[in-house]
DNA sequence: GCTTGCGCCTGAATGC
DNA sequence: TGCATTCAGGCGCAAG
């Protein structure tokens, strides 16, 4: 599933294959993949038409398309989005949700399984659509302060991995990187965010952006030209996760076997002897 | 205001 | 073999 330096490498491929092209014709195939554009598929073709693309940007999981006219369209993948280039005529995938053809006859393909992405129109949201505005900076945003999350996140009263997924707080951290960052540390999921100290939030904060910086490093190496790539197989998951998916695997420091406990209807993966199970909540 | 849990989806994997 | 159930995940929103 795309996580943030996956939606990163979609963002540098759409930076080469779409931005500065004329949209000329947008099909939406299921209409649950704009359900969030509130005045309907038929609206988002119109408005669309004609328009020519003239960025592309990035907030976390967030992807946008600035146009010529200030508007912008959003784009969020979920869980099993893809953005791809294809020639027109090309056969359709079979997920093809909305295809955006371009003047250069080539097509932008949203493609999506799960349907849990989608895309919508955000008015004058070239700069920073309105929708959006919630979600804060990821920890690879040169903007990004680290000062502000220790406040923040040693302000709230609830579980480090709940902080380290709420996207206001901390934005492009999802399940995977969420286990990998806090083996790293290492800290238990559970451990009360209130009674972290800070070099401990300061040491998760540099595993969550080293995390993130390998899994862009390797994932942008996977990158076709033809291709803007998005199915998370990065290469990544395979060689280097220590914790996520490696139930009953021994802990890479000290052997003991993975656990994998019930989560927010997901699941953690954590090692119980690096990172025991927090007993009163300070700890 | 802050925190928690549900529902949205599909298809692979598992259970009976 | 075939049908039913479980699981995976990010995010918005309603409820607590």
């Amino acid at each position: 599933m795309p996580e943030l330096p996956e939606v990163e490498v979609v963002r540098l491929g759409l930076v080469d294959h779409v931005v500065g092209k004329r949209l000329t014709e947008v099909t939406v195939h299921d209409p649950r993949s704009v359900r969030r554009h509130l005045a309907g598929p038929f609206d988002l073709a119109a408005r669309l038409a004609g328009r020519t693309i003239v960025d592309a940007r990035r907030r976390g999981k967030y992807l946008w398309l600035p146009l010529d006219d200030g508007d912008a369209l959003l784009c969020h993948l979920g869980m099993s989005g893809q953005m791809l280039i294809s020639t027109a005529g090309a056969p359709p995938q079979k997920h093809l949700r909305v295809t955006l053809a371009l003047a250069d006859g080539t097509e932008l393909r949203f493609v999506d399984q799960r349907i849990f992405g989608g895309l919508f129109i955000s008015d004058e949201g070239a700069e920073l659509p309105a929708e959006i505005a919630h979600i804060a900076r990821d920890p690879l945003d040169p903007l990004f302060d680290a000062e502000e999350l220790d406040t923040r996140i040693r302000r709230r009263e609830t579980g480090v991995k709940r902080a380290l997924l709420d996207q206001t707080l901390i934005s492009g951290v999802g399940n995977i990187y969420a286990d990998e960052s806090l083996w790293r540390t290492p800290l238990h999921y559970a451990r009360n965010t209130r009674h972290l100290r800070r070099v401990e939030v300061a040491t998760l904060v540099a595993h969550v952006r080293d995390v993130m910086t390998e899994a862009l490093a390797q994932g942008g190496t996977s990158f076709d030209a033809l291709y803007v790539n998005v199915n998370g197989n990065s290469g990544y998951f395979d060689r280097s996760l220590q914790a996520y998916g490696q139930e009953g695997e021994p802990c890479g420091r000290c052997g003991t076997p993975i656990r994998r406990s019930p989560f927010m209807n997901r699941s953690s993966y954590w090692c119980p002897r690096c990172q025991p199970r927090p007993r009163n909540g300070r700890y």
